[in-house]
DNA sequence: GCGACAG
DNA sequence: ATCTTGTCGC
């Protein structure tokens, strides 16, 4: 894939005020509507013309210091896997809510580079526009690679479900809206996600539904729809569960 | 000061 | 995210 303009550059140096004005930037420049070269509704078909989903997602390699990050992205459609790549990178940041593109961006974006192909949207873990500053991973790394995308978090990191998520059905969707008070940066009542319900037990255990939110290009409803296209038996999304794993195995293999 | 916080 | 095996339950 080809290399993103410097624009947006994650740069882990930069004082968290200068992030934090670079993140304001970014959820300037990013697009939370429906801006897609293909039809979201032919995520999860077979055939060379289906959507190319790419999954994302990092391990972390503790046992040297600085800290690694693995960097893992599969490229899924229609139920098979048809590329896989990795990076690698030192990260000296640390973990901090709201600033989480400063420290896994960098190894993200050299592992795009080494796509042979261009992915037609990204899965991230992590938040998209449900951010402080309506600039997540997801947000963050697909105005840099100006690429649709879209965040899947596994918690709320802000923003107010519209109703209790308590309970849901498996498919159920509950809209993520900005309420008077919540720290995050958009009008009150905008929709900025949703929590969605991909998989539920039969039985009366719970599983936490997923907060999926618009990254670059993709409106609320569509993320979500989209989410749900790249079904498969767990939570998670099958891209952004098999770059999971991938991301385990190459650690793995790391360490030995 | 208190609370709350993706991975 | 990570440290980590077996184990309780359907």
């Amino acid at each position: 894939m080809r290399d993103p303009p410097a624009r947006f550059d994650p740069d882990p140096s930069l004082s968290r005020a200068a992030m934090e004005a670079l993140q304001c930037e970014i959820a300037d420049a990013a697009v939370f509507d429906d801006d897609l070269p293909f039809d979201p509704a032919r995520v999860g078909e077979t055939g060379p013309d289906a959507p190319l989903v790419a999954g994302v997602d990092q391990a972390f390699l503790t046992d040297r210091e600085p800290e690694r990050a693995v960097s893992a992205i599969v490229l899924w459609r229609g139920g098979e896997v048809v590329e896989r790549t990795h990076a690698v990178l030192d990260v000296d940041l640390p973990y901090i809510p709201g600033l989480l593109s400063f420290r896994e961006a960098g190894s993200i974006l050299a592992a795009f580079r080494t796509l042979d192909r261009d992915p037609d949207v990204a899965l991230f873990d992590g938040s998209g526009r449900i951010h402080f500053r309506q600039a997540g991973l997801a947000t963050h790394v697909g105005a840099a690679l100006d690429l649709p995308s879209v965040g899947v978090a596994k918690s709320l990191l802000c923003g107010t479900p519209r109703e209790s998520v308590d309970e849901l059905p498996a498919g159920a969707r509950v809209p993520v809206e900005v309420r008077d008070g919540d720290d995050l940066d958009a009008p009150v009542g905008t929709v900025v996600g949703y929590a969605y319900q991909s998989r539920q037990f039969p039985d009366s255990r719970r599983i936490n539904p997923l907060y999926v939110s618009p990254g670059h290009r993709v409106s609320a409803g569509t993320a979500v729809a989209l989410v749900a296209r790249c079904g498969g038996d767990y939570k998670l999304p099958e891209p952004t569960r098999l770059a999971d794993a991938y991301a385990d195995e190459v650690k793995r293999e790391l360490r030995e």
